[in-house]
DNA sequence: TACTTCGGCGCC
DNA sequence: AAAGGGCGCCGAAGTA
């Protein structure tokens, strides 16, 4: 059964504060609105999609069963074989042929997620993986639309302010908030079916930057990553780059001349999992992985880990959490960058850790920035997360509810068409289109800072915009005044 | 047949 | 001391 946040005797929805109440209120409101509005699916699209993607499935199947693997999996099940049960590809490779899994479920059984299967480096298990990711869009994202998708085009998928621990927000019948676009095949194949609502109108988003890192300094306000956040050069471009000194600092070479995978690698794999509340010795593995997987190159062309190698980090260490770090892994080396991360470069954000996670033991809870409390049973990671992610999302709730006045009170045709936690999707007519973008960016990176004076980093939006008939998949950045 | 749990995977 | 925050949906397999 789904879980919902008030199944907790002692945790509710709760608005603490009158500014709060109405925050909720209106926010309900306004998500009706874009409940009721709907987003277009283009169903022809959504058509050719679904052959090409079910003739690459047949495309993939087809070549694995071929291989020795397959043929294996035949032997040891017979007609009871089921390419699509993970559980059985577990016992054929990791039982009849002997690999050795490279992780363990939660309970104890082999993984066969993606990752750790392409690390066995089999044929087989690469095409494996893609026919399974393709079957996942398919279910997911193609047939699922177009059950939910009326005859008139239009899908209406609801969002729901009442059933999340943290405030955010949460959509369902079908989830808009996790439409793929990381994968550069299936992202563009999936969005490539989301349209405006009419021929004459753009299909647009409004993106805040980084707002929850923007929000966490509202909480702990760290002086170094307010910095990160504020400090620009004549040109106004920012002065510092968090991601790239602690790439920098974890590989060991200059950032003047960074690649961009690896900042990329630093960010994802460091930066934000610290943020959650991660520790070293998961972030060595993954980084480490990360090397491996993407062949990361310093820019004279050496190998990432080699150049490590070159620096006195000989190998990762003991993936045994319990095994004390040894000078000389990379393990060990994370374990100083993570002392050096919380103990001076962002060392108010840690004291700022502690104190919540003090307060909360006192008192039972904690109260938001937007003045909500949380109330129940978390754990410190919770603890520390929670009072960030909902008054991130919060900002976005607002700009919407301003945002579908000025369109109410203007007589705008533009509909807000969706809401991604820190994103506002909407289909803008062209002849509205500069009335709009403005307005919209006006609110979310003016009017928002000055109401909520708790905010203490200058907010900032990207816009992008299909071209007239172009579909998600089409957006680009535009530069709005 | 209907439901639950698990592992997996899509997003911020 | 513990050790990645928040979601929804899918299929397989087990259970009622």
């Amino acid at each position: 059964m789904r879980r919902f946040a008030s199944d907790w005797g002692d945790l509710m929805i709760r608005p603490a504060t009158p500014a709060a109440y109405q925050l909720l209120h209106h926010g309900v409101l306004a998500l009706a609105a874009i409940e009721h509005n709907g987003i277009r699916i283009n169903l022809n699209t959504i058509n050719k999609r679904r052959e090409d993607i079910k003739e690459k499935i047949r495309d993939i199947e087809e070549r694995l069963r071929g291989s020795k693997i397959f043929k294996e999996w035949q032997r040891s099940f017979g007609s009871k074989m089921n390419i699509n049960s993970r559980a059985q590809l577990a016992h054929v490779l990791f039982n009849k042929l002997g690999y050795e899994a490279a992780n363990k479920t939660a309970k104890g059984l082999p993984s066969t997620e993606a990752e750790d299967l392409e690390r066995l480096g089999i044929g087989f298990v690469t095409g494996y993986i893609k026919q399974a990711k393709l079957k996942k869009v398919l279910s997911t994202y193609i047939e699922d639309w177009t059950v939910e998708t009326g005859a008139d085009g239009i899908m209406h998928p609801s969002f729901n302010l009442h059933l999340t621990e943290t405030y955010r927000s949460q959509c369902e019948d079908p989830n808009l908030q996790n439409v793929p676009i990381r994968d550069a095949y299936i992202g563009p194949l999936i969005r490539s079916c989301v349209e405006a609502h009419d021929e004459n109108s753009y299909f647009t988003e409004l993106d805040f930057s980084g707002v929850e890192v923007k929000v966490s300094c509202a909480n702990h306000k760290d002086p170094t990553m307010m910095r990160y956040l504020t400090e620009r050069n004549a040109q106004g471009q920012l002065v510092g780059d968090m991601h790239k000194d602690m790439a920098a600092q974890i590989f060991m070479l200059p950032k003047e001349t960074m690649p961009k995978e690896i900042r990329q690698t630093a960010k994802n794999k460091f930066v934000f999992p610290s943020f959650y509340g991660s520790y070293y010795h998961t972030m060595a593995i993954d980084l480490w992985n990360d090397c491996v997987k993407y062949k990361h190159k310093t820019t004279d062309g050496v190998d990432l880990i080699e150049h490590l190698k070159s620096k006195g980090i000989r190998e990762l260490g003991s993936k045994d959490k319990d095994v004390k770090p040894v000078k000389g892994t990379f393990i060990y080396h994370l374990q100083q960058i993570e002392q050096d991360y919380w103990g001076r470069r962002f060392a108010t954000y840690d004291r700022w850790k502690k104190r919540i996670w003090e307060q909360y033991l006192r008192d039972g809870g904690i109260s938001t920035l937007t003045g909500f409390c949380i109330h129940g049973v978390f754990r410190r990671n919770q603890i520390i997360n929670t009072g960030t992610q909902g008054p991130a999302f919060h900002c976005n709730l607002q700009s919407i509810i301003w945002i579908q006045e000025e369109i109410r009170k203007r007589k705008m045709k533009t509909k807000l068409v969706g809401q991604v936690h820190d994103s506002i999707l909407a289909s803008v007519p062209k002849n509205e289109f500069d009335d709009f973008a403005p307005m919209a960016k006006k609110i979310m990176t003016k009017r928002l800072c000055e109401t909520w004076t708790w905010i203490n980093v200058p907010m900032e939006i990207e816009v992008d915009r299909a071209p007239l008939g172009g579909s998600w998949a089409d957006k680009k950045k535009i530069e709005v005044a």
